[in-house]
DNA sequence: TAATATACATACACGCATGTATGTTGTCAA
DNA sequence: TTGACAACATACATGCGTGTATGTATATTA
């Protein structure tokens, strides 16, 4: 049953698929071989030619689609703007807004933010998931000096202190909703929260 | 060995105070419930006596350690206070602070916010959690509504979004600290943030 | 003080997930 | 075109966690 090399490409990635459905929806220590097997319409021997285990499968879903995820919101820092600070707004409320309208993307970061814990035999990921996280902070940290240094901000102000206070309201906005989406309107608020925290950046 | 009701207590603390460890070193999923006897040095048999399942010792925990921690943030607003505003962001600042200092605080939090999910078998959990956390957020909605209408913050505000606001800096900045104390310094970035959030529900 | 129920410990049976070993078929390179 | 290897499917061995059944000694109660 040998297949063509672009055969093979497709079901790796089918295996792929179904691990985010699987995972995302009972949870990546409760997720099963087979179970990712029977969503992705092969066999477990399918799975472990492609993949050592299901540490390997859950790194490979995280540089493939939690890193671009990033990327995308640090490629957009790196572009100059007349206005930083309103670029910025502009770009977290973008986020908010199309998370909202975008399952797929809900599903993801469900499951990295709700769906596992780095214990044990995930330990490794965790590391790899801190490191990429305090590169991503301390691009948000630089880019804030950058700001105050142009005097969009209060020199008065702490880059790090707004990296921090950026990142948890984001963070803790994103779970509580994807925790609750019935009461939570992200559409409605999303906007208006990012709006009031830019605002005290500002104001600072 | 049939052992005095006090004794019997004892041991069902000994498993409880065990759970928390072993829940929050390995994560609830991988938690065996002989890791647990091992823990709180009793057999299994003796776990099955107290308790039908690992579902059943989760819902303990969060009963008897989680809801309290809730409470006494609740009770705290109930009384009245001159300035209900500042009131409130010395509680929250008070919580962050002593979080710093209370390692038992923090396996417990790292275990409700990290170390679950509540896929499968754990659904009625969630739900009964959810039902809790809307509670919270109604108390608080209704504390913001009460401050407006004292003239503590401006008629403008809109109570939804400052408990919103509140809750999701809150968690964040919690997660943000648990899953990585080295790099986030509670002690001092706590309060910072806090009096910045309550700066701007001020000038709102 | 005898009977009974309690508070466990021990032993057992079962299923299930994992990893590996082996089989099979098609592909590609020479 | 033919061998070798890639891309799986299938089969097997193993261990581990669960739940339950049973044993047992001691409080409690009548």
């Amino acid at each position: 049953m040998r297949r063509t090399k672009e055969e093979a490409e497709n079901t790796r990635q089918a295996i792929l698929d179904a691990a985010v459905t699987v995972f995302s929806d009972r949870g990546v220590a409760k997720s099963t071989l087979e179970n990712i097997a029977r969503e992705a319409k092969v066999t477990r021997g399918a799975i472990y030619w492609h993949f050592a285990n299901k540490v390997e499968i859950f790194d490979a879903l995280h540089d493939h689609l939690h890193s671009p995820f990033i990327q995308r919101i640090l490629e957009g820092l790196e572009v100059e703007h007349a206005d930083p600070v309103g670029q910025l707004q502009k770009i977290c409320t973008e986020i908010l807004t199309e998370l909202h309208e975008e399952p797929q993307t809900q599903k993801l970061l469900t499951l990295f933010l709700l769906k596992c814990d780095y214990s044990g035999e995930f330990a490794d990921s965790k590391a790899k998931f801190l490191a990429k996280k305090r590169r991503t902070y301390d691009a948000f940290a630089a880019y804030f000096t950058k700001a105050i240094e142009g005097n969009y901000i209060s020199a008065k102000a702490d880059p790090h202190l707004l990296t921090l206070a950026l990142q948890s309201l984001f963070h803790g906005l994103v779970v509580e909703f994807l925790e609750d989406p019935v009461t939570i309107n992200l559409q409605q608020d999303g906007p208006r929260l990012m709006a009031m925290l830019f605002a005290s950046f500002r104001h600072y």
